[in-house]
DNA sequence: GTCTATATCGGGATAGAC
DNA sequence: GTCTATCCCGATATAGAC
């Protein structure tokens, strides 16, 4: 797999660092293999040679980014104490991290919302980054101290990263400067969140809950 | 756009027929154009000057789609009187219609979920759709009898069609045989999403329902 | 092992002859 | 309105310089 000494790595760097630039400036379609390649200074084949396809880039920018934002995530974590916090930094990360590449998730969600396709977040591919991701949930709720009803208690990371999926989603398609609309959904929504975490508990919706549980049930079901 | 005489129209629809065909068995990415024009029985620039490219047809699929079902849906929701039966019956043409075209939607879900793309389900090219599609839910809300709480009113109908376009997207996503998996998400989360309608309206909760509608305000203030 | 140069192919899209 | 020829690009492959 291109294992080299520290010229290879650096080549390989510069591949990476051009595409990534140019997925940034003109979006993922509009880039051709052959201008990352003279972008890097490197011939279409050499290109090729370290990543075997177009795809294989974003992959390598995707498995990039899971690790930067992880270490950030666990940081972060370790500084908030309560439950809005705590998921709150973990947006917060996520949002800054890729704050630059809005454009070019918008072009890559274009190809990746297919089931079938690598990229996908739901894919077998990104299994490993979406798994961390869930566990950074887990994680925010298990210390925060909040009550979580133990019908709830199995699938609410999960649940939780849907909700940071639709966020992000909503975040591509927001054409307000600079996402400010995206900025009051997270404000005003993260407290609903919380709350109906909180007041999940009530005797008086035990029956919504009932049939929230079974439903996660049904559906997270292996 | 192509005003031709009753030739014209025959031949434009015969390339349509062919794509759809091929769209089906084979799935957006795999049909090329060349086999598309072939198999409609004319050149490959013929195809080109009735549809701008593969993505126009799609297109004229999306149109044709949108008009049959609106036809479904009117005659369904005439025979139901409940707001769970209602919603039901939308969602059951919608399904039972879209049903031969799964495969094809995935993939189309592939080049479709990027924003800048026309067709995205939320991109300005299917605007019309769309608001007919809303405008469903606000039938199916206003004949029905619930009692809506106030603040929920205006947004309500545009929260069902989010609601329609996750099973939508869960669905195509739905690997279990003949998505059953889908149907029952269907049967657990719909009594969920009418009880909830109906319990929104409880004092306990009119906290939680000032910031939903403060949320909705905010998230679709234009 | 690293990289260039070049050829080839499939497929979307276009130009221009008829 | 229809066709042929052509272009561009992603992808693959290969020969050979260093």
């Amino acid at each position: 797999m291109h294992r080299g000494g520290p010229k290879s790595e650096e080549t390989r760097g510069r591949i990476l660092t051009s595409a990534m630039d140019l997925f940034r400036s003109r979006g993922f379609e509009q880039t051709t293999m052959r201008e990352i390649a003279s972008e890097a200074g490197v011939a279409l084949g050499s290109a090729y040679y370290y990543f075997e396809s177009k795809e294989a880039l974003v992959m390598a920018f995707y498995r990039q980014a899971g690790d930067d934002t992880h270490k950030l995530i666990v940081q972060a974590l370790s500084e908030e104490k309560d439950l809005q916090g705590r998921i709150r930094a973990i947006l917060d990360v996520k949002f800054r991290y890729f704050h630059p590449n809005r454009k070019f998730l918008g072009a890559l969600f274009g190809h990746a919302a297919d089931p079938e396709n690598p990229l996908s977040p739901f894919s077998e591919e990104t299994r490993d980054t979406r798994e961390t991701d869930i566990r950074h949930f887990e994680d925010a709720l298990r210390e925060s101290g909040a009550k979580i009803p133990k019908e709830l208690k199995l699938h609410l990371p999960r649940l939780l990263w849907m909700y940071q999926m639709g966020l992000i989603l909503f975040w591509i398609y927001d054409r307000s400067p600079s996402q400010t609309r995206t900025g009051q959904l997270i404000d005003k929504s993260l407290p609903v969140v919380v709350n109906l975490i909180r007041v999940a508990r009530f005797p008086l919706l035990r029956p919504i809950r009932k049939m929230v549980a079974d439903l996660l049930d049904a559906v997270y079901r292996v």
